[in-house]
DNA sequence: CCGACAATACCGCATTTGCATGATTTTTAA
DNA sequence: TTAAAAATCATGCAAATGCGGTATTGTCGG
């Protein structure tokens, strides 16, 4: 016989914590071993009791449940989270993802739905709400037909920036690139008049894309 | 009665093209409008006859399918793009992700998984072979455990790295702050003692933490 | 109370950098 | 083939920067 699923469940909302460790329990498979009302319980039980799903709420009074996963994460590595909440903001999600969340679905989802991700997310998954998913998809696309303010720099230029990019000054560049340094405040000059800047750090920024 | 998800595949091997196609077809609520056997074909064809869904393969002679969706997606907005691949290499997700697929499956997936997953992604979601999602979201992990060098610097060290890292000069700043240039001056040096760096440049990199 | 630390400020020096002006050679594209 | 763009190098100046030392004031914890 193979062992259940041990999982814990942080919310605040009693009726909704109620059923949640009963479709929990209830379930082949699965063994609710603990709920809580908020994060700060959750804190000082579940590191000396790790268990290996835990179902978190994201809006809990006082510490909010990103917080709470945070702490958890370096004390239980082997933990699961999954977030478990109304809302599909994009902050919310990708802080969630931050601090160490595995998993993120809305509450709407159905009982069935929910154990099946619990046991996807206890198999090395990463289950997630498809609106959840294709917002976290997405956030990688780069679009390309946007013209990169980069594309107007010679290669030469990009390798120049790429080196100052790493912190390394115009002589340093020069003798990596075995050019006077003059060659390359003179390309560097250049650079800045592309991208109109005034200073490495400027120039740094536009070609690593940070505003 | 509703109409079919439309989609095309692009595989270079035939046997697996073949029976993805029929796959696709012989299925309700599906129909495969085109297969491809490179990259290069379905570019000439794919911009002028947009489906709902492609069936990417990466590993093609020639372009291979990343470089294919990059073009694609930008002539067909509307189509979804599912990478569908034997490897799992952690740069082949994300440079498939950047370059605008919205979903990224393993062939070794089974057949109704991948009907499932189409129209999961036609539905809006993103669908990803387990081991693909953990490594995505795996990918915005921070450990917070690992002490933040920044936490070194004082409220007012980090006030004046923000200002730096926003391509300041020490004047700038200064004027900022309303203190003496030589006080900004001499933060700075602080900060690149605690940091252990030598320049601007370098320091503003680990404020941002990029390496 | 005292020591540690943070924030403020100044002086000074050598180097780096931003900006200007000009020139030669090589590569690329029209 | 000819013109434009890119890469190379030089000279010079003024400002910004990196590095070192010193000093005063205020805060905080033991």
């Amino acid at each position: 016989m193979k062992t259940s699923i041990t999982v814990a469940i942080v919310e605040d909302k009693e009726p909704i914590r109620q059923s949640l460790a009963i479709l929990v329990d209830g379930a082949e498979g699965f063994s609710c071993q603990a709920t809580f009302e908020t994060a700060e319980s959750a804190l000082d039980y579940l590191p000396d009791h790790c268990v290996d799903v835990v179902l978190m709420d994201i809006d809990l009074p006082g510490m909010n449940g990103i917080d709470c996963v945070r702490h958890l994460k370096t004390r239980c590595p082997n933990t699961q989270f999954m977030m478990c909440t109304m809302y599909d903001e994009d902050e919310t999600v990708f802080e969630a993802l931050k601090a160490g969340a595995n998993s993120y679905i809305l509450k709407r989802s159905p009982p069935h739905k929910l154990l099946e991700a619990i046991t996807e997310l206890h198999e090395g998954g990463a289950p997630m709400s498809s609106t959840i998913a294709r917002k976290i998809a997405g956030s990688f696309h780069v679009n390309t037909s946007a013209p990169n303010e980069l594309d107007v720099l010679t290669p030469r230029e990009r390798e120049i920036l790429d080196r100052l990019s790493k912190g390394h000054s115009h002589k340093e560049v020069a003798n990596e690139l075995f050019v006077s340094p003059t060659t390359v405040r003179k390309h560097i000059f250049n650079i800045y008049e592309k991208l109109q800047v005034h200073s490495k750090v400027e120039a740094v920024n536009k070609y690593l894309g940070r505003k």
